[in-house]
DNA sequence: TGCTCAATAATGCCCTGGACAAATTTCTGC
DNA sequence: GCAGAAATTTGTCCAGGGCATTATTGAGCA
């Protein structure tokens, strides 16, 4: 009853780290961690500091590591890694604008926040924001958040502002018809929908008519709907963290179920990670290979 | 290996019904339904009817039914229940709107959807936009859907463009400082973000402060952002379907670490159903509520 | 009749421990 | 140095049992 809110059990700690029960609790039969305490009922209680390792783990993983290789590591390690794995640090140059935005997210300052976003757009114009500015900064996020550096509800003040203001600026564009009209969505399980918004941002300015779907279609649904709204090209979007399994899987049934004459693109970070081609699919592991794409489809 | 792309195993179920591995299994032990086929291996594979059946049993069951009167009534009966319980069939009045809408997002007219949105809120403003129009359209969606008219992949259109819709309208406020400053956000598990932004575009033109966080915020972040940001009010919006049990254990720990200077407002479906008062915790059951709770807040 | 409280039933979630297939790594012989 | 085989690693599934919580029913009483 009067349970701490440091204390999770194992459904909070599937929701908040991805990772299901069923692993959870193989990890800690095969590893011995994580190792959590019992209640009176004998059910897992896992402490926050479990957690916020599982998350780490979850990352790295994420980038193609093995969680035998880094079950045992403590935390420190485990961060050490994170920064070597993050690529080599960026040069000194670049970084002011990544370092200026930074702090504005830790210093919570959400208006600040808001008008640089939309003084870079206005500046860059909505295609060169996606792809210099956002890009970098996802990046940069990204890793300030593995190394710790950055609170969850800090990133996602930071994905939120960003969205608006890519949201309002695909708006002010007039809605052209005519060229190619793509299908946007994520699989079922891919929450992340910033990519889509990115990829969005980069089409519609070259006179792309987008329909996104937002997140987590049913993959026959996004065959329906490609067929309903007559589509060129269908684009699903993936997030490090998704499945390459079920991705691989589901891609090739979509390839199975469109008529050949609709295009399918598929992007984000996981499709980097992605060894086996995918024929009939054309891998968009770079942002800007969208728009080369959309020239050639 | 040629798996068709119409038997789904056990985790396709559980992402897209939303009920748990766990729930499926012991359904089937305890009433027989659902029943899957087994593959090669003896693993469950569910047909679309399955699922379909299971998408209504548990959208029936969000609004308070119970799983054993459900499951062994056949589909038609169910799609009865579903029609009594969406509450006496509006008047032919009102329903013009609806039916028009309804028929633009059936006939997969977007950009007419698009500019349906547009002109109604143009005609309407922002606030009478959320209160009259939304509100009354998402109840008609929901029902439809209910109902099988609507396929999933439609109503994501509609719930996208009405997003990108709102999103535009919220951001072309001038953001004012000062006023009351609420941050808004759902928890974990909660993945519907329109509740949100239906109240940010409640209160932004009250002249509130509105710091969205989007879904799915960790519990302990929601506090450090709530002290990070100095908010005065935290909302907490709930679809129908969230856990009435974990809504009301998380409000309660939300209450427990905030000051009590910091108010708490939960809004949405879900807390129609709401049993028990929750001390120290404002229901908003009803989005024009809002705007009141805003000026005695 | 109507109402409160206790007994009973319904339900969701957690647990253990086993099994297996797919993917990855390591080994082996050429 | 490398292709292919063997071993290991890893995620996911399964069965069936148990328990706490919530809803429903029933009994006693006003």
């Amino acid at each position: 009853m009067d349970r701490s809110i440091v204390l999770l059990n194992i459904s909070a700690v599937e929701r908040e780290t991805g990772l299901s029960k069923d692993v959870l609790r193989v990890w800690e039969r095969r590893y011995g961690f994580p190792k959590p305490g019992r209640d009176d009922n004998t059910e897992r209680q896992y402490s926050p500091e479990q957690v916020a390792k599982l998350r780490v783990i979850k990352r790295l993983m994420d980038t193609g590591m093995r969680p035998g290789k880094l079950m045992h590591q403590p935390l420190a390690e485990l961060n050490v890694l994170a920064d070597t794995r993050a690529g080599p640090r960026r040069e000194a140059t670049a970084p002011v604008l990544e370092r200026d935005v930074l702090a504005l997210v830790r210093g919570h300052n959400a208006p600040a926040l808001q008008h640089a976003f939309a003084h870079l757009l206005m500046r860059q114009g909505l295609q060169r924001f996606v792809l210099e500015t956002v890009a970098t900064l996802n990046r940069a996020v990204g890793e300030a958040w593995m190394r710790g550096e950055l609170q969850v509800f800090e990133e996602h003040l930071y994905t939120e502002l960003l969205q608006a203001a890519l949201r309002s600026a695909i708006n002010a564009f007039p809605r052209l018809s005519g060229a190619p009209t793509v299908l946007l969505t994520t699989f079922p399980g891919e929450q992340h929908g910033l990519g889509l918004l990115m990829v969005e941002a980069l089409l519609v300015p070259e006179g792309a008519q987008c329909i996104s779907l937002g997140t987590q279609t049913p993959l026959d649904d996004i065959v329906r709907a490609a067929l309903a709204h007559k589509v060129h090209i269908v684009a699903v979007s993936f997030s490090a963290a998704f499945a390459l399994r079920q991705a691989g899987d589901g891609l090739s049934e979509l390839r199975r179920h469109l008529p050949a004459s609709i295009h399918i693109w598929a992007g984000g970070e996981m499709t980097r990670r992605l060894r086996k081609s995918l024929p009939g699919v054309r891998l968009i592991p770079d942002l800007s290979a969208a728009i080369g794409a959309l020239r050639i489809d």
